[in-house]
RNA sequence: GGGGAUGUGGUGAAAUUGGUAUACACGCUAGCCUUAGGAGCUAGUGGGGCAACCCGUGUAGGUUCGAGUCCUAUCAUCCCCACCA
């Protein structure tokens, strides 16, 4: 019997498959097509085993799919423009072109040692000419629809280098160039945007039409960040300056005590008075430098300054001062907002910095549902003391368990604020009532009222309390007299320790009293209005709409929608990506290249400086062109574009890669897309999925496109770790060479073993004995073919109980394929290869039809997950034609169904005994031979069952 | 601070979605194959107990005839976003 070697039959299928041309498909058969694809990698010039994890479980699906009669399309590409073929040429003096191209050469040679069923005629590199014409294409009919425009916006700039420096090239804790390590400022640049900002609402919507990871979803939810609230505007006095601010609590306006203006609003310059300039403009400077590390220290250590100058309230007409502080952001909603320091914590946080007026206008109350107000009675509103009593000599608070209708309450020392009566004398007045101490003394008070809405059973009435938070104390209890009969027959006083005291409070009002005694924070929820004139007593909602409603009548307010996403700056002031198509000619300004004249040619001879400036900029023949419009003397843009350009639309020019008419047929994208299944890393979640389902919406409005979903479902793949469970990374020295792997145990192998380890969606660490299992599994299975193909003989007893096993194999891998279980698949088939050894062992093997076909079957099932030795066991079996154009074997139910099952049988819940019958029994007859087994017998011991349960298929469960 | 995920043998994990917990694999143990093997085959492998049995899915409660699965609280680990008004 031959061995299995992997390293002879992969490369032969390999070959094999390329010329016979199977996996190449049908455009123009789109009924049942299939479209899957993995993500579209970079040719970094090395496979890892990422890759594998990606590409390996991607083909399965594809094959799975073929199989089962699809018209699979599944190819892949590469991304080919981008930073590192820059570095690599400043490292290495090679040309990125050069540099690209042999990458790409040497991982096409490595993605063929997968044996993925791609069809090649679709494959494309996005540094070529004849793709990135079309991103040029695709850049004008943005600008044509005004949706790619010009605009400043500050970039990271190496004035050393002369040029700008990517997030990730900004190093250190003092903000240095990666290269030269001089100091990295702050530089306002034209650049070029796509407006994907008009397209936010749709890209929320349409995330419910796809079957995606919900997390996914949610990032992007979070990404769009949609939020609903107004524009107000204040009127700085004495000017004819307006400040617009966005906020989603107008309902808290009265409480605006002071206004924020971020650091680069275009008014901060003109509103400062000259008294306050000096200090401005230093703590302009200074917020200019800031790192990412100090900024994110503001959250705790917020900074600012005050401009002198004042605005407006509109509600309350106050005049309030106006800031400047860091943590207001220019980039979000108007840059400016209304500070409302009670009931906003970074707005409170700088209040108390700065000593800035805090006024509350929203109070949180709810109802108590420890006494919750009844229906039917009146709400009478009631000024109320909530006071915590601490007995200084012992450290304990005095606390009130109630009887009588308010059994099982206990709260702090309370009462109601009568007419007159300052809250501190209430305070007093109470304890001297219910715990009969005369000589405590207030030492604090709760900046903040609180509310609660309770029922009064013996008033007959509802009741809002208003509560004053208060902390009195007593040295000791030596002057404590006895407590009133009368109050002892309300409440009983305990004193307990501080910790404990939370424990106690029961109704969640007295426990938010508590907690804000020791923790002062703003109150962000929503509540009811106070102190805000005509608008007091109003819940947060009602408000919110009529005081926006007022406003706008006046014409400084209106509903505003405001997103986090940002327009997508595309312009990079690099060389090696897709040239710009735009002329800038002295006499008529920015002129698009026409369409004819594309595409804009990316030379590939290039000179990088030491400037550090793109090599474009130093190219006259590629600079110096004339002006479309007057043939004058003009300049190319000499940026470049976003390499994400490139990828969010590579897959609708895959299914047409040759196409050099136009990017793709519309027709043909059409019947092909959406994509069924996009499988990838988690990293691409946002952005690149973002701007994919941009472009394809752009391109379904202005294009022809039939759909506005690109991807209908969307996987992604775990992360493969290092053996150590960390991440791999060659300074750790744990990463697994994908290469020596397949040397060792072959391509299928490695295949089998990831999908294998575990949950598709979960990854994990790469264990380096656990692959030899897979192995062992397909050597096992190579070795029952060999001796079934030597065996003699045509009839075996156990062909049948081989058919049953097969068939339940059959469901169970179907089953789970179908929705990525590739470990639970690879397990079945596993064990099916086990139930055969175990009839082997009893019965022997032999040239039966059951053999034959559970061979069969069992190499068909795993030709997706190990392409090769499936191929070259099928041919063995005496098949002429490829196994992965065979049909995909269907289960037969009455195969799969047994005729005896086992039951169990449980006593009280506890197994206490398995029962073998016939699969039909009834209920009645199960549940009797339940009764009548041995074990169980004793178990009731002649108890009687008062209840018996009968699960079909599965257990017998009497309750005794 | 906000959002999400995950906790099951020595290890990776499974459990038909409320129905016999630990399938499958790694590792380990023993035996077999007369060659010292990174080979193969067979058997065993959650903990405790001589046993009948008892305990067991991070922890503590709850619902249920029955909970890894549902509910409440709690602990731990990981990920993402993060001053978004």
């Amino acid at each position: 019997m031959r061995r299995y070697n992997p390293k002879e039959i992969e490369p032969k299928w390999q070959q094999v498959w390329a010329e016979s041309g199977i996996y190449k498909t049908d455009m123009s058969r789109t009924a049942d097509k299939f479209y899957v694809i993995p993500m579209l990698p970079y040719p970094s010039g090395d496979l890892h085993i990422g890759h594998w994890y990606n590409f390996g479980p991607t083909d399965t699906v594809a094959r799975f799919r073929r199989m089962l009669g699809n018209n699979v399309l599944t190819t892949i590409g590469f991304d080919a423009f981008g930073l590192p073929a820059e570095n690599a040429a400043i490292k290495r003096g090679i040309q990125p072109a050069k540099w690209t191209y042999s990458n790409i050469d040497s991982m096409k040679r490595q993605i063929a040692q997968i044996g993925a069923s791609y069809d090649w005629d679709h494959t494309l590199a996005t540094c070529q000419p004849d793709f990135y014409r079309w991103n040029q294409w695709l850049f004008l009919r943005l600008y044509e629809k005004g949706l790619a425009y010009r605009a400043k916006r500050v970039v990271n700039w190496c004035p050393k280098d002369q040029t700008v420096l990517a997030n990730e090239q900004v190093v250190g804790e003092d903000n240095v160039c990666e290269r030269c390590g001089t100091p990295v400022i702050q530089k306002e640049l034209e650049q070029w945007f796509f407006k994907i900002t008009d397209y936010a609402e749709r890209l929320l919507d349409d995330l419910e039409t796809v079957e995606w990871p919900q997390k996914v979803k949610t990032m992007q939810v979070n990404w769009i960040g949609k939020s609903q609230g107004a524009l107000i505007k204040f009127r700085v006095p004495d000017t004819r300056h307006q400040i617009e601010v966005f906020t989603t609590r107008p309902d808290t306006i009265y409480g605006a005590t002071y206004m924020v203006l971020a650091p680069e609003h275009p008014l901060v310059k003109v509103i400062t008075t000259d008294e306050c300039r000096p200090r401005v403009e230093q703590y302009i400077e200074e917020t200019s430098h800031k790192t990412e590390l100090e900024r994110k220290e503001g959250e705790k250590h917020k900074t600012g300054s005050f401009t002198g100058a004042y605005v407006l309230n509109p509600a309350t007409k106050e005049k309030i001062p106006i800031w400047i502080a860091d943590y207001v952001l220019f980039s979000y909603g108007t840059g400016a907002i209304m500070a409302v320091p009670a009931h906003d914590q970074r707005d409170y946080e700088f209040a108390k910095k700065f000593n800035l007026p805090i006024k509350q206008v929203i109070m949180p109350c709810e109802d108590d549902s420890t006494n919750p107000p009844k229906e039917e009675f009146e709400e009478v509103e009631r000024p109320t003391v909530i006071v915590h009593l601490l007995d200084k000599s012992t450290g304990k608070y005095a606390l009130l368990d109630w009887h009588e209708s308010l059994e099982g309450i206990t709260t702090a020392v309370m009462g109601g604020i009568e007419k007159g009566q300052t809250p501190e004398q209430a305070a007093l007045n109470e304890i001297k009532e219910e715990a009969s101490i005369k000589d405590a003394k207030i030492t604090k008070k709760l900046a903040w009222v609180t509310g609660a809405r309770y029922c009064a059973s013996h008033k007959q009435q509802n009741r809002k309390a208003v509560a004053y938070g208060l902390v009195a104390e007593v040295e000791n209890l030596d002057n404590q007299a006895e407590i009133a009969a009368s109050e002892k027959k309300l409440h009983t006083l305990v004193w307990v320790d501080k910790k404990e005291v939370l424990d106690r409070l029961t109704p969640e009002h007295q426990k938010l009293v508590w907690n804000q005694l020791w923790d002062e924070t703003s109150l962000d929820d929503e509540g009811e209005l106070i102190d805000s004139g005509k608008y007091t007593g109003l819940s947060s909602a009602e408000a919110r709409d009529k005081i926006v409603a007022d406003l706008a009548k006046e014409d400084v307010a209106k509903e505003q929608v405001n997103y986090k996403l940002r327009d997508w700056l595309i312009s990079r002031q690099r060389y090696w990506g897709t040239p710009i198509p735009i002329i800038y000619c002295e006499k008529c300004g920015i002129r698009p290249v026409p369409e004819a004249d594309l595409p804009v040619i990316l030379p590939e001879d290039v000179e990088f400086e030491l400037s550090g400036q793109s090599p474009l900029t130093h190219r006259p023949d590629f600079v110096n062109t004339s002006c479309p419009e007057c043939g004058g003397p003009a300049k190319r843009e000499t940026d470049t574009m976003d390499t994400f350009v490139d990828s969010s639309w590579y897959f609708l020019r895959y299914l047409d890669a040759k196409n050099d008419k136009a990017p793709f047929d519309t027709d043909l994208i059409n019947r092909w897309m959406p994509m069924d299944h996009y499988i990838g890393g988690i990293e691409h979640a946002i952005l690149h999925l973002l701007y994919a389902r941009f472009v394809t919406k752009f391109l379904h409005d202005n294009y022809g496109l039939d759909f506005e979903e690109p991807f209908k479902k969307l996987t992604n793949q775990g992360i493969i770790l290092g053996p150590d469970g960390q991440k791999m990374s060659k300074s750790r020295g744990n990463v697994v060479n994908p290469d020596e792997q397949v040397n060792s145990y072959g391509a299928d192998s490695l295949r089998l073993y990831l999908m294998f380890m575990g949950p598709y969606e979960q990854g994990g660490p790469y264990d380096m004995s656990g692959i030899a299992g897979s192995r062992r599994f397909l050597d096992r299975l190579w070795v029952l073919v060999g001796e079934f193909l030597e065996a003699e003989g045509p009839n075996n007893s156990k062909d049948l109980e081989i058919a049953a096993t097969t068939h339940k194999a059959i469901k169970k891998v179907s089953r789970d394929l179908g929705q990525l279980g590739f470990n639970t698949a690879i397990a079945a088939m596993m064990s099916l290869v086990n139930e055969l050894y175990k009839i082997k062992a009893e019965t022997g093997i032999s040239q039966s039809t059951g053999w034959r076909f559970a061979l069969e079957t069992l190499t068909q099932l795993l030709a997706p997950f190990a392409p090769h030795i499936t191929e070259e066991i099928w041919e063995s079996l005496g098949h002429d034609s490829s196994i992965h154009i065979s049909n995909w074997p269907l289960w037969d139910d009455k195969l799969v169904a047994e005729e005896v099952i086992t039951l169990a049988v449980q006593v009280n819940g506890k197994v206490r005994s398995e029962i073998v019958v016939a699969a039909d029994i009834t209920e009645e007859d199960a549940i009797a031979a339940a009764k009548s087994d041995e074990k169980i017998a004793t178990q009731i011991a002649g108890r009687p069952v008062k209840k018996a349960i009968y699960v079909p298929g599965r257990l017998v469960s009497l309750v005794i």
